[in-house]
DNA sequence: CTGAAAGCGCTAACAC
DNA sequence: GTGTTAGCGCTTTCAG
């Protein structure tokens, strides 16, 4: 074991399997295959030969032939804490798992860097380890994963960045400005004028959605559109951004946060500043996720389906491998879920 | 298009780089994987065919030959939700995303089903896509999982069940049992006696040795060992988890929860039926995770270097594919951190 | 320093 | 039905 081999028992070929039943290599892999074209005796003997020899085919080889891995990636350019930090990603990733589960695909999840994609990760995906990927929460800056359906089957989970005229650009999102407006509309309803945003990381298309909705909503009533700080779409930026925004506009009196996991963290600082919510301040979120219903105060928040999403994503890409036209855009719907925070 | 075949340009090979640079396959191969036995000026000039083609190698092809994939498995037998809202996972996958980006090995994480893995997954664990694993959060009844060690290099991180003796079994833990006692003590010490323990789910070690750990100090005290309730280490099910409790044993004055995230829930149904934390009822959590400096109330927890875990883990699975001998075992240190619960 | 040739384990015509 | 024969794209002796 010095000569840096390993001490795992040599993986027995198909070879040997044909050996051992007596027959060709051929047949062996019609069995494998499921191949009709194979008597029942031999059948059988080559099963028997299978088992004793505890034998699975190496996918490496059966791919180079077949120019197909069965399985396919999904990449998230976050890092582990923010990704796990928020349920959103939970919810898509079990929604894609589930649609995958139900396919002869493997499911292969890259957690990559956020800025850019290592090299690694890049002859990865490239080097026909997968035959398709799901990229979900991706950045702008990020040069090598917006251009990547031009190599592979792609499927963003949000809109990408850049021009969505791409004819290779499929994704599938909610209309995240709608669903601002409709937060913002329902702050405006209940009678609040100083209203603010914290917004998501500048850098991600979702967020600039939001943060447009919410300026298109303001500024159709009439009303200031300079009550905005930006966050990070995390629950201690949003601590942050609250304090900031209370220390810059002290007269707020409602505030929609563009993520539940931020709304979270505003409530901490609003109840820290001793304000009352919502009396003092009224809270809108988004995400609908479980972090609207964990604490004291049940929050008011936009919904969208974040598992359906998931779904979505993982249904387009299998479709787009098996050679269909699936839609290139999916956008599902939002709805307001009124709580007590507004 | 409706042919069933996929829009995407076709991967160029290495043959095609090798007529591009007008040298033989070999020497592009010798290029690509950077041998010293290329001349500058042909190394120049293949490097430029390979930029231009924008060749990336097949990995499938090159695996076959190398007898390697240089890619790792990241096993979790949970569903996405517990996976995702549990930050010790969180930390652990951290921890071994980090030691792996070091080196040249890809991370490719496989969620699998609870109880036990498809077809799928233990054909991809078996068909040589990868060199090696790590098991993380196994439960017994997987008995795959447990004999994975007989066919591939594996790393756990906990204890496996079965027979340690087992030639192949590494793990990483910290001492379950003893950490228990750690927490279990400080509530002896400070003067509480109707102390309960809500566990982990029965089928995983670390819960079993948290729940022993607690047995032993409790009756080291000569105190009762009845107030055990079951909880799965969810957040809502230490809810329900404390509720039950409370109904059996009304006079408990400490609880030993078996996780940070339960602890959580346990707070919150403490509130709920009016009992203050610590006066009314001591907790000690364990993990210390975020969630116990997220509440009003700091837990007082046994800390386990999460994070670290996950970088012994992969750091063992490193050194096994390189032909190293690691530590099969390797325990790290657990430590009591006095907040306010207890 | 470079090329020719063999072969990794498997599938897919094509014969029989 | 079953076997024979070519490769899939790459690395790697072995010659030169």
């Amino acid at each position: 074991m010095s000569d840096g081999t390993l001490a795992v028992p040599g993986r027995p070929t198909l070879e040997e399997v044909a050996r051992v039943a007596g027959v060709s290599r051929a047949t062996v892999s019609r069995v494998i295959n499921g191949s009709p074209r194979v008597s029942p005796e031999v059948l059988s003997v080559v099963e028997k030969a299978i088992a004793q020899l505890n034998y699975v085919p190496n996918r490496a080889a059966r791919s180079l032939v077949a120019r197909a891995t069965m399985s396919i990636a999904l990449v998230v350019p976050e890092d582990a804490h923010r990704f796990f930090g928020d349920p959103y990603f939970a919810d898509v990733v079990q929604g894609i798992s589930d649609r995958i589960d139900d396919s002869d695909y493997v499911l292969n999840l890259q957690l990559t860097h956020p800025s850019s994609p290592s090299e690694k990760t890049r002859r990865y995906l490239l080097g026909g380890n997968v035959d398709g990927a799901i990229v979900v929460s991706h950045h702008s800056g990020d040069h090598f994963l917006a251009s990547l359906g031009q190599s592979l089957p792609v499927v963003f989970g949000g809109r990408p960045f850049g021009e969505v005229s791409s004819k290779t650009d499929y994704y599938v999102d909610v209309d995240n400005r709608l669903g601002a407006v409709q937060a913002t509309e329902h702050l405006i309803t209940h009678g609040r004028r100083a209203i603010a945003t914290i917004t998501g990381p500048t850098d991600m298309p979702a967020a600039i959605d939001r943060e447009q909705g919410w300026r298109d909503a303001v500024r159709a009533a009439g009303l200031s559109e300079e009550r905005l700080v930006h966050g990070d779409f995390t629950e201690a930026g949003g601590v942050r951004s609250a304090l900031t925004l209370l220390d810059e506009h002290p007269d707020v009196d409602a505030i929609f946060v563009a993520s539940d996991l931020m709304a979270s963290g505003v409530m901490l600082a609003l109840e820290e500043r001793g304000l009352r919510v919502p009396q003092d301040v009224a809270i809108v979120g988004f995400d609908n996720s479980r972090y609207a219903t964990r604490g004291p105060i049940g929050l008011t928040t936009i919904a969208q389906p974040s598992q359906q999403m998931g779904v979505v994503m993982a249904d387009t890409l299998l479709r787009l491998l098996s050679g269909e036209h699936p839609e290139r855009v999916n956008l599902l719907e939002t709805h307001l879920v009124i709580r007590d925070s507004a």
